[in-house]
Order: C-alpha cells, then sequence, then structure tokens
DNA sequence: TTTCGATTACGAAAATTTTCGTAGTAAAAT
DNA sequence: ATTTTACTACGAAAATTTTCGTAATCGAAA
C-alpha cells in the first residue's frame, strides 16, 4: 500500500535510477558505494525487494538484470514532501519553504523563478 | 550521536512537547491517541527511551513525571529539513521550494510575507 | 491502615529495515 | 571441455524501531 513511500534505502536506489535510468545491481551498487560502503549482495537484495514490492520493474539483459525504477521522480517527491511537512512542520508548507529559504543560498535565477510563481498564484 | 534525527515516533512526541510545553506521559499519549491508537505504555516506553538518549528531560512532580524537550523544535526542523531534501530531491532546496509552493494552497499573506523574504535576498 | 487507582520500571516480543554469507547458474576465458 | 568470473537466488542474521504485558511503587481515598 505505501508504495510512495519508500525506506531511506530504497530511496537512495530510485534516486540512482531516476537519474540514470534502468541500470544493473552492478551500476547501482557502485554509485551507492561513492557515498558509503555497501556490499553487492546488500543492494542486490533491496532491489530485489523492491521488485517484489512493485518499486521496480527488470529486463533480462544477456546475463544479468536491468532495473528501472516503477514510480515516478516528481509523484514520490510529492507524496514523501507531504508526509515531511505534516510530520516535521504540523502540516505549515509556509513555514517549510520560509525555512529552506532561509537556510540555503540560491541564485538570482532561481529566486526570480520561485517570485514568479509566487507572483502568479498571486493573482488568483 | 543522530540526536538531531528523531524517529517517527519521536517526532510524534517532541511535537506534542513543543506545542504544549512540559507534559506528562498521560497527556502526551491522549494527544497520541487523537491520531492513532497507541497504548499507554507504549508512549511510557518511548518516553523513557528518549529521556536516556537525552532528547527529554524530566522533572518528577508528585507521583508523576513532566517530560520537556531537550533538543529545540527550529533547530531540528532545519536539520531534519537538509536530510530531506538531500534525501528526496538530491540536495535541491529549490526544487523542493518550487514543488511545496506549487502543491499547497496558501493565503495572500503567506505568499506576500515569503515574496518579501526572496526580495531581501535578492538584494545581495 | 488498608485498599484502590494511576503511574513508572523493566524486559521482552513483534515488526520493520538493513546487511550479508553461501550456494547455484550461466556466460566468457582458457 | 574445464575453469574462472560475474551474476542471481535464497535465507537468515543483525540492527533498529515500535509495541505491550507484568510487576513494582506511591499517593489518595475509604
Amino acid at each position: 500500500m505505501d508504495i510512495l513511500k519508500p525506506t531511506e534505502s530504497e530511496l537512495e536506489i530510485l534516486q540512482i535510477l531516476w537519474q540514470n535510468g534502468p541500470s544493473s545491481v552492478r551500476f547501482v551498487n557502485e554509485e551507492l558505494t561513492k557515498q558509503r560502503e555497501v556490499g553487492y549482495t546488500t543492494t542486490l537484495k533491496l532491489m530485489q525487494i523492491m521488485f517484489d514490492k512493485k518499486l521496480l520493474s527488470r529486463t533480462e539483459e544477456g546475463r544479468y538484470h536491468l532495473y528501472k525504477a516503477e514510480i515516478e521522480e516528481e509523484a514520490t517527491q510529492i507524496n514523501l514532501l507531504e508526509k515531511f511537512v505534516d510530520a516535521t512542520f504540523r502540516g505549515s508548507a509556509m513555514k517549510l519553504v520560509m525555512q529552506a529559504l532561509g537556510n540555503h543560498d540560491s541564485s538570482k535565477e532561481e529566486l526570480e523563478e520561485i517570485k514568479k510563481l509566487i507572483e502568479s498564484k498571486m493573482q488568483k
């Protein structure tokens, strides 16, 4: 049911697949290892579990499997964001936005973009 | 060490303490129960664990304990936000902000506030 | 003072998530 | 054809988080 609430490790794997497209376990594991030590079979097992949960699909390519994310990045982000706002900011998206803007540097272009979005929302 | 990364259940308890100030286990449990069924001893045990971890402090008030959050709401939010942005938006706070603004309704006043913050940041 | 009721202490079980060892398999290299 | 290499499958262990039953404690009520 909670297909849209992947665990932290699952999310790490999804990120790699979203960024690189369908990949082998080997590749995913190598990407993960750039951040921290992870055993190959650990990654394999996780991806098999995710396959069972239908978070991933896979195709046989010769003698190995190519795994593909079966949930969309943006839909997942929206879903996780919703839960995060509730749990951490008691549902106040505004508080989160203020906090995020306050604590992260951003370029003029990015700020301009956000400003435009706000202005368009204020029209309504 | 991960004092600023409370678990989900711990965060629920912290929210209640942040909102209501120092409280008894009974009170916290009643608040939790408003959202979902939780046994009294479950809440008690969690708060005792949090006490051991120094997430909470407590004082004896007659025959019961008054528990108090020992970590600050805002510091915790900032910390969790940081991790969330990394895990879910690959570190792009802007993407998160756009997503949050796009998917949550907000009042003119709130939007105005954000706009002001952005304009002040654009000055620099 | 005794009983009752509410609370805390403690330990263990259950559930979830993460890790990894071992064995089996098949293609590639020798 | 045999060996080596690189995978996958499987199951179980470890670690973490959550839940709760039972016993002990202590103040309040009778």
